[in-house]
DNA sequence: CATATTTCAGCTCTACTGAAATTA
DNA sequence: CTAATTTCAGTACAGCTGAAATAT
């Protein structure tokens, strides 16, 4: 006999919203999402997105990863400070830098990354492959969807 | 034609916690997480709590709805303050309180879940009723296991 | 004495707002 | 003068830690 499983309120976890919620706080405490003191989710997410779409100005790099103008500021700050970005001013336009990726970003990213595949293993123990697939076939649907249909 | 979709980097939508964050940021977008000044989502998993499981104390509802008991205190006073709920003392055991839910806090729980069940209608738009069965069910199955398997 | 429950002060993280400074 | 880009100061929310106060 198992003990009967302790569950949070039945019409809470009917809200799609809140079921969501619930799964994104079982991958926080799994350690998803404890990145390090100075490589936090938009550190990881800028660095991710320069690499994949090359140099950016910051309002750029603020509209494509939805990272606000003003957070996108400390964020920089700090890559650039551990030497994993390049600021330097766009001299076609002075109102603007070019932010660069540097080699120690890249090997940061990719290293968290490994540890963020392992860590999803984890959170999607529970599902073979196949369903695996399909979870990540909706959810990218419903986003993708969001993203064109902005309310 | 339509204008190519801007999208996140590829190799962090592949991470399905990462997916989860961003549809979650969608909710929020929609309407989802503007819950109103006195009643944010603490508030709101309290009172589905005390609804679906009858009074208990503030251990208790911390333990099962996975709420700091630090945090549970100025939840509870708000909620105090707003007639929702009654905070009496345990004359068994003066350490405990006992919590009750009050008809305004019913009220005010229903209000919100109907929204929520609309919001939610708006979050899972681009899927079929078939569809969204199998994320509820998929996402329920993850959850479900880390509840079981905590790490 | 140790232990359980509630409470308080303080901190981190993500995200947002409003306004200033610089440049086009 | 207007607009765009970056920056700064301040705020809100959810969540966590460590310690105090009260009662068992």
């Amino acid at each position: 006999m198992t003990p009967p499983a302790e569950s949070l309120p039945a019409e809470l976890l009917d809200l799609p919203s809140f079921l969501l919620l619930q799964v994104v706080r079982d991958a926080r405490r799994i350690g998803i999402g404890v990145h390090g003191p100075t490589l936090r989710a938009p550190h990881l997410t800028v660095l991710a997105g320069l690499t994949e779409f090359g140099p950016a100005s910051q309002k750029e790099i603020s509209s494509r990863l939805r990272i606000d103008p003003s957070d996108l500021v400390s964020v920089l700050d700090d890559l650039q400070e551990r030497g994993m970005i390049n600021r330097v001013r766009d001299e076609t336009d002075r109102r603007r830098y070019v932010v660069t990726i540097r080699p120690p970003g890249r090997k940061a990213l990719e290293v968290r990354l490994a540890q963020l595949r392992e860590l999803n293993e984890a959170l999607l123990a529970p599902l073979s492959a196949a369903e695996r697939s399909v979870l990540h076939e909706l959810l990218a649907r419903v986003h993708t969807y969001h993203q064109a249909n902005p309310t």
